[in-house]
DNA sequence: GATTAGCACTCACAGAGGGGGAGTGCTAAC
DNA sequence: GTTAGCACTCCCCCTCTGTGAGTGCTAATC
């Protein structure tokens, strides 16, 4: 599959032009709109063999071309420069994603939000995975007489809570007592290690003194650690869609927005790529209702572990190197400003 | 203003032929589905005395009636009678209210998804105000040697937290003092009080000895909080709109989505309101972007004590009656779920 | 006096028809 | 290999027209 120069100068005008317009690109337009020094008769046998190559296709017989997924791909892989964002851009993101807020969590929200404003599509952002934190506190403390709030701290600070009833009336020794058993056999396993560690038995020996109140609190405490995996998923820009042409229809737009509000399914479908930088475009996305929509989704790391995900969904005619370039910022700032806070300390509080 | 049974007959044949078919309502399709035992002829007249009393209105000269709002008043006041749900919907209600969890905030959450899914409609819910929340513990503990997690228990169970970088290394012995003297100054009032008390200062006194730690502390303690006062917004169902012949132009769909999308805003527009069942009906509403709409909100107490709101947002053209019960069943078993907690806590648990 | 039949009139809506524009593919000439 | 020319295709927009549902008015009827 061998594409000569001129065709490739096509090809990519054709990409250029149909991304920015969403019309079909005519020969007559193209050899207006770009000096190629050829006619638009030359243009057209050219634009009839890359179409038989399968890098365009027809709408209806006398409509124009517009690329196919294999062109966007091509587009992806061999065309695309990297642009550079403009430094308004930059200052923007700069100035408004730290802001006010040191948790990670805040500032992941912040950048999904910033990426959809930026690229005038929806973005998602997935918060940072936990199953790697480790334990760090197990705490207790009594509310009224027979309920008592229970507290996991892990060592990135996460705290995780839930109010647990018991069927008895509630004793501040040996809730004390239990929770410096649970936190000294817990701590510093990971969330996952002691979602299926044998702990548990262990600390029912420890703990027979108690009576009935670890058989009380034990199912709410697991239950609060897997709280703590659950990745909270975050839509922004979501009306966004109403404003490209591809979803004019509104039953589209209708699918498109009832698809994304069945987070969780839509979540499945993108958690499981690789890391990095990923761009799916159309039907590479094993699903089917993505198949007319591309994904370009970005990983970010702390301390070179995998934390989350960032990323937007648009259709397949998408500025995927725009939009490339904004992700790339914005997951390299999440990842400097968690990593600057190490060694730059002084400023960070108010 | 005095309406005659005739008028009143026809006026709520109308409303209620309206709210179910979206149709303007002609005198041939009134006199032929309703046997009111006088021609169509007759019908045109008395309707044209409603036309001129502000109940009815044209779209143009040759149109069927629509209610106006005015109209929708009367029926609400007046006309519409309560009604009563069936078997069916009340069970899925009772099945799925409270499932699984025993947590306020979840069983509005879910209130507010049944309550979509019954109407049809948009839904939101307002999760539990927390201003009269009194203050039970708070709690310091170390994370890293710069770095404490800081968390506020309340009397009802909510945990708010905040992870804090001190400049200096910390001492877990300060911490823990500076956590009793607190927990001693600030037990027993409600946030909203210890938000604007002058205790601070008095902590200032107490722990001189603590050096910096207080002022590092204080400010991350002040804004968890204010942060445990944010009510949470949940919208549900948002792609209903869809489906109501209203929106079936994309602009209106469009406008409505990103109003609701600016939730602060919505918000600050329906908090204000009395208790109990509300019905704000097009121009009632303040807001011109929701002139268009008819509100139903109701709000959920405990102990007495006003908690939030549940409500939809819809055309004017909406079931007053069906969403009315809907709405008030909802709000009925929350208020019954947690009171009912204090007689039957046996099967809590589990 | 209230009710109704009859009639002219209005307006939205759907479908047919036609012109224009942008595009293609093919052929023959350069 | 390139290009001009041409016939052809198809979408899109506009206009026209018929139809149906509805109204308001008037005069006859109960």
């Amino acid at each position: 599959m061998f594409l000569d120069e001129r065709k490739l100068q096509i090809l990519q005008a054709i990409i250029g032009d149909f991304i920015s317009s969403a019309e079909p690109v005519g020969s007559r337009t193209l050899s207006k709109k770009y000096d190629m020094g050829i006619s638009p008769a030359t243009i057209r046998n050219e634009m009839s063999d890359l179409e038989a190559m399968g890098f365009l296709t027809h709408v209806h017989t006398s409509s124009g071309r517009i690329p196919s997924n294999k062109a966007y791909r091509y587009y992806v892989d061999a065309l695309m420069e990297s642009s550079e964002l403009s430094p308004d851009i930059k200052a923007t993101i700069l100035k408004k994603l730290t802001v006010d807020t040191l948790e990670l969590e805040d500032v992941v929200k912040r950048a999904a939000s910033l990426l959809s404003e930026i690229t005038n599509l929806t973005s998602f952002a997935l918060t940072p995975r936990t199953g790697e934190d480790i334990l760090k506190y197990v705490k207790l403390l009594p509310l009224e007489e027979d309920s008592v709030v229970l507290m996991i701290v892990s060592e990135s600070g996460k705290v995780s809570n839930m109010t647990i009833r018991l069927k008895e009336v509630s004793n501040e020794e040996h809730l004390d007592l239990l929770s410096k058993v649970l936190t000294y056999n817990y701590r510093g396993k990971s969330i996952s290690q002691a979602l299926t560690s044998d702990i548990e038995k262990e600390i029912q020996l420890e703990t027979k003194a108690l009576g009935k109140l670890t058989d009380n609190i034990m199912p709410g405490f697991m239950r609060t650690l897997a709280e703590m995996l659950n990745v909270q998923f975050f839509l922004e820009g979501l009306t966004n869609i109403f404003d490209t042409p591809e979803y004019a229809d509104m039953y589209k737009a209708k699918a498109f927005l009832e698809m994304l509000n069945r987070k969780d399914e839509f979540l499945t479908r993108i958690i499981e790529k690789d890391q990095g930088i990923t761009i799916t475009i159309g039907d590479e996305n094993r699903d089917e209702l993505l198949n007319n929509c591309s994904l370009i989704t970005a990983t970010y790391h702390i301390d070179g572990k995998f934390m989350g995900r960032l990323g937007v969904i648009g259709p397949t005619r998408m500025k995927y190197d725009e939009v490339t370039s904004v992700i790339k910022y914005l997951t390299d700032n999440i990842e400097n400003t968690f990593k600057m806070k190490e060694g730059n300390r002084e400023n960070d509080q108010e």
